[in-house]
RNA sequence: GCGGAUGUGGCGUAAUUGGUAGCCGCACCAGACUUAGGAUCUGGUGCCGAAAGGCGUGGGGGUUCGAGUCCCUUCAUCCGCACCA
């Protein structure tokens, strides 16, 4: 038995670089076919267990389109700007690009040993300048557009500039900042700065003030998905609300088309749901108020207008703008008081106190449009300024939210929607308001006994009829803040001419990033490129400070694969159309309101610009599953105690015919057990100090002695079992030494535990034996069966530390680095065993303890090719049917499972073979090199080795998957399960030709059949051909 | 609260249209070989039961000759969003 990987996947890695095995050029002999992982951000930490599982399926799902005939491309890059190589640059001066580039060295050597098939020449790296040039340049031309909500796309805005020169705002839908209204002679009398003001109104890429997330430790804006409970996710430092003046990417316009686009790609539903509520499309109404006293009107945005005669008062957001304006002077002390406290109220806060009820009267009344009421204008923070106007009409009767603001203050609920066949009630009496869109509309005017859906409908067609309102719809999404007081990002290719911003020629990118003498924001609170020296264009206009966001770099770079050195364009014709769209992508889930948003506006706009012809970037989207940390909780348990009580159990059940004694005592010597009879001493021991010294005593006194060490005891029970026979039977024996007890215990000894004794070690235990943080003993001897019998004894009874299951990460001391299990197995035996691991979708522990399987099952299919000396032995003799029925059965199962990613179920299915195989002793060629051709995708070092040991040149990558021939697979005969009822009783073998009758016959007079008819009268005999009998007695 | 997903042996899991529940692997048990090897091989292994047999896919109910699979209901866990009007 000598297979040897590492020699083999030395050898292999080393031919697949130099043979250039993986390049893929442009070939229109073949259909394509693009399979991307999301590329890395590479941290300090490594790659860690979890980060290979997406890559190794995507690595045997290119490998499998190629056997299939595809030119598949599939390439690898790095996301390298992020915060921690800034992070770290901040704390040691260490340039970010030199941290970067270690990592990302490491990445690609940890990438290398588990042998991807990517094509290495296409490489890429967000940071570098050549790469970074078409981010930009994709930035200017969002700059340079506005989008046309009449046409669905983006326009250059020199079209808006001619535009507005003929006639103003006239009739134009686009998407904007603000509502801005003028004339064409407006806009021609305008000066250059109003222009350009005006004009930022509607680029696609656009400044703005704005409320951002201000994290003061950092010195950054934090985007939301960055925060956590209000405090910033790295770090976790306070975050504030402060407006500054910000980039921002005008993605709302996109949102109806990100919307509808979710339903021409292959992806998780669940992920389309999640992007689906993250865009947050709900149809409504815009509807005015008139305010008593007042020439100003209130704008609200509801989903419910059929509700409108049962709004009974209104709320504002403590940040909406009338709200001074319209405060009565009595009440101005009040609500002055309670915008201040909403102001002060962190966003934690506000989160964690979504319960509680606060507001306050501002004194003044509107008039519901329809019903002519007065109704009350209050102030209160479950209103959001961020979503519609700030405002609402609060119909307490049939929302849950405004139904507990007026219970809390008193005010009045009015019924407008009921349910059909109930019976009306008193609404002063409800404990709970009515939410449902089921029902029929009263005490409502005009509109009463319509449905919800009619009554909708009338309601916004009569407020457009009056000019009180109208039909809308809104999005929860919000345009993307883009700007980044960071140093390690893009910076934008954007400079200020009179404090207007303009965008820098294209012919100047890169506009590449400056050093600077630190990496930490100036003492004015500058960004810190506004350090770096002479940050001015040629004509000596100062350039954009801040710099770009993490998802800047990865909203496009699956383009770029295609064409990764053009120095002209971002990709060339040729190859766009050719590569056209990623087929398939692969990655985690937790990018959903992220990475996955922005690249698809990303795409839609260059969609937009006619750069490429698809304008959803991935056509199919496989989300694997997260692989979380094991081992949580840490207990100590004194060791030899357990072992001592292991060993006295054992004792006690095997009932070996001496008494032994435990605990004995002999003057200043204690030992655990004794055996009188026979003068056995049994002492288990964890360290060797006293093992002479008991030793010598012993001999001295004519004992026979069975030192144990203690990681024996739980391993080698069974024969530290038979040793104790043996002495009973009379055996001489020795004394027991180990070489090394205190090096591997058979537990999981804890590096991390700081005060560690000598007589304890930690236990790791898995969590779900935890609960209320006491372990529960059963379940723990259920986990660990080695401790079924013994007593456990636990310090205090309670946990020393632990922490919680969760993603892996370092600072959990939980990392699992793929490399060790590389070094140990092989990166086939990972590569597979990260498979069998179960579906790739799902989330799972990690635990290496089943990887032996699939250690074993490549040593077996070594073992198929070669003999016990290690010499290849392939027979060129044909196969036999049983081998080919073998083969084919796999060559199906492999072809269905691998094209739908149940690779699990391959993984399997290729023990399932080389089982029989073995089995049947096959070593034909024959039959072995197809199979060969079947594995190759997911083992591919030893698919190699062998297949060249086989007498072929070349890669085995370039081979045709095998053809399968049905033939092979047809049975003559099935063994057909009988059941009585539905249970199954025994089994019958007939030919698969045989008639229905004919088989009712069989069975009918079948003896095992005679037991169960008995005494029955038989009123159904059921026979699906092939399948199942079932006999209804 | 809303949306989504998942519940099957001691464990990871399998069962593609409703048709033999538990494939494959781990762990375990028994045995062979062995030096008491982190190697290999053989057999066993859902639970209860001596056996016959019974019970079994989170719980309850239903449809069906037949349900892990379909329907209703309920519980638990995980993920996402969360005062979104």
């Amino acid at each position: 038995m000598d297979y040897n990987f590492a020699h083999i996947e030395e050898k292999w890695r080393d031919y697949w670089r130099a043979d250039k095995t993986y390049q893929v050029a442009i070939d229109h002999t073949r259909p394509k076919y693009y399979v991307l992982d999301m590329f890395p951000y590479p941290s300090g930490a490594g790659l860690h267990v979890g980060h290979p599982l997406g890559y190794i399926a995507s690595d045997i799902y290119s490998r499998y389109k190629r056997l299939k005939g595809f030119n598949v491309l599939h390439p690898m890059g790095y996301d390298a700007y992020g915060l921690p190589a800034e992070q770290y640059a901040i704390q040691t001066g260490t340039h970010p690009a030199e941290t970067t580039m270690k990592n990302i060295n490491r990445y690609r050597s940890q990438l290398d040993k588990i042998g991807f098939s990517f094509d290495l020449e296409r490489e890429l790296c967000t940071c570098d300048p050549i790469y970074y040039k078409w981010t930009q340049w994709t930035f200017i031309q969002l700059f340079n557009s506005y989008y046309c909500n009449h046409a669905q796309q983006a326009r250059p805005i020199s079209e808006l500039i001619d535009i507005f020169a003929k006639q103003g705002t006239k009739n134009l839908d686009l998407a904007r900042t603000k509502d801005l209204s003028f004339t064409a002679e407006t806009w021609n009398v305008m000066s250059e700065k109003e222009q350009q003001e005006t004009l930022m109104n509607y680029r696609l890429a656009y400044l703005d003030d704005a409320m951002v997330n201000w994290c003061p430790e950092l010195g950054s804006v934090l985007a939301n998905d960055e925060i956590s409970d209000g405090l910033s996710v790295r770090g976790g430092h306070p975050v504030e609300r402060k407006s500054m003046r910000q980039w921002f990417l005008r993605i709302t316009a996109y949102a109806d088309r990100l919307l509808s686009g979710l339903g021409t790609i292959e992806w998780n539903e669940s992920i389309k749901d999640i992007q689906r509520n993250w865009i947050g499309k709900s149809v409504g109404a815009s509807l005015f108020f008139d305010i008593e006293g007042s020439d100003e009107k209130i704008e609200v945005f509801t989903t419910r207008p059929d509700t409108i005669f049962g709004a009974t008062f209104m709320v504002l957001a403590p940040e909406h703008e009338l709200i001074c304006q319209i405060t009565t002077d009595d009440q101005r002390a009040d609500v002055q008081e309670y915008v201040m406290y909403t102001k002060n109220r962190s966003e934690r806060e506000r989160m964690t106190e979504v319960k509680r009820v606060s507001g306050q009267f501002t004194g003044t009344y509107a008039i519901n449009p329809f019903s002519g009421k007065r109704i009350p204008i209050w102030v209160a923070d479950y209103v959001l300024m961020g979503y519609g106007t700030g405002a609402i009409m609060a119909v307490p009767a049939h929302d849950s939210r405004d139904f507990a603001f007026a219970c809390h203050f008193n005010l009045p609920i009015i019924q407008v929607v009921s349910k059909q066949e109930e019976p009306i009630t008193d609404s002063s009496t409800w404990t709970e308001s009515y939410d449902s869109k089921d029902g029929i509309i009263i005490n409502s005017d005009f509109i009463n006994g319509l449905t919800v859906r009619e009554a909708s409908e009338k309601i916004i067609a009569e407020a457009e009829k009056r000019n009180i309102g109208k039909g809308k719809i809104n999005f929860r999404l919000r345009d993307a803040i883009f700007s980044r007081q960071r140093y390690w990002g893009e910076p934008f290719p954007i400079y200020y001419k009179n404090d207007i911003p303009y965008a820098m020629p294209e012919s100047e990118l890169p506009l590449e990033l400056p050093e600077i003498d630190a990496y930490l924001p100036t003492e004015t609170g500058e960004p810190p490129l506004a350090r770096a020296k002479n940050w001015k264009t040629k004509e000596g206009y100062p350039i954009e400070t801040n710099t770009m966001p993490g998802f800047a770099g990865s909203s496009a770079y699956f383009l770029r694969y295609m064409d990764p050195y053009n120095k002209k364009q971002f990709f060339s014709k040729e190859s766009i159309d050719y590569w056209q769209q990623v087929d398939l992508y692969i990655g985690g889930s937790e990018h959903a309101t992220g990475h996955l948003i922005y690249a698809r506006f990303w795409n839609m706009f260059l969609f937009d610009l006619g750069l490429i012809p698809e304008s959803e970037p991935f056509r199919k989207m496989i989300n694997q599953g997260m692989i979380q940390g094991r081992s949580s909780f840490v207990y100590r348990v004194n060791i030899e105690k357990l072992a001592e009580y292991f060993i006295w159990n054992k004792i006690k059940d095997k009932k070996l015919g001496v008494e032994f004694v435990q605990n004995f005592r002999d003057g200043k010597h204690k030992f655990d057990f004794f055996a009188p009879e026979i003068k056995l001493l049994v002492e288990v021991k964890r360290a060797q100090s006293s093992e002479k010294d008991v030793s010598s005593y012993a001999k001295e006194k004519g004992y026979k002695i069975l030192l144990i060490p203690v990681r024996q005891v739980i391993e080698k029970t069974d024969i530290i079992l038979q040793k104790i026979k043996d002495v009973i039977a009379g055996k001489e024996i020795e004394v027991f030494e180990d070489s090394d007890p205190l090096k591997e215990t058979g537990f999981y000894v804890s590096k991390n535990y700081p005060g560690r004794e000598f007589y304890t070690d930690p236990i790791h235990v898995d969590i779900n034996l935890v609960q209320n943080d006491v372990l529960d003993i059963d379940a723990f001897r259920k986990w660990m069966p080695h401790f079924a019998n013994a007593v456990l004894l636990l310090e205090d009874g309670k946990y020393i530390c632990g922490w919680e299951v969760e993603k892996m990460s370092k600072s959990k001391f939980n990392v699992q680095n793929p490399d060790d299990l590389v070094e140990r197995y092989g990166a086939d035996t990972l590569r597979m065993y990260e498979m069998f691991l179960g579906p790739l979708e799902q989330s799972k522990p990690w635990d290496t303890q089943g990887i032996e399987g699939v250690s074993r099952f490549i040593k077996k299919l070594w073992r198929l090719f070669h003999n016990n000396e290690n010499e290849f032995v392939i027979s060129d003799e044909p196969a036999t049917e049983k081998e080919l029925k073998t083969l084919h059965k796999t060559i199906k199962k492999i072809d269905d499972d691998t094209s739908r990613f149940s690779f699990n179920t391959a993984v399997s299915a290729f023990m399932i073979c080389v089982n029989e195989l073995t089995d049947l002793k096959c070593n034909k060629r024959a039959v072995l090199e197809p199979l060969l051709i079947l594995i190759a995708p997911y083992a591919p070092f030893v698919a190699e080795e062998l297949w060249s040991q086989l007498g072929h040149a070349g890669s085995i990558t370039k081979q045709d998957f095998p053809k399968l021939d049905e033939n092979y697979l047809s049975e003559k005969s099935f063994v057909y399960p009988v059941s009585f009822n539905g249970k199954k009783r025994f089994e019958l073998e007939l030919p698969v030709d045989t008639k229905q009758a004919e088989i009712e016959q069989i069975v009918l007079n079948a003896p095992e059949a005679a037991k169960w008819i008995e005494g029955k009268t038989i009123k159904k005999v059921i026979i699906v051909p092939n399948k199942i009998i079932n006999i209804v007695v």
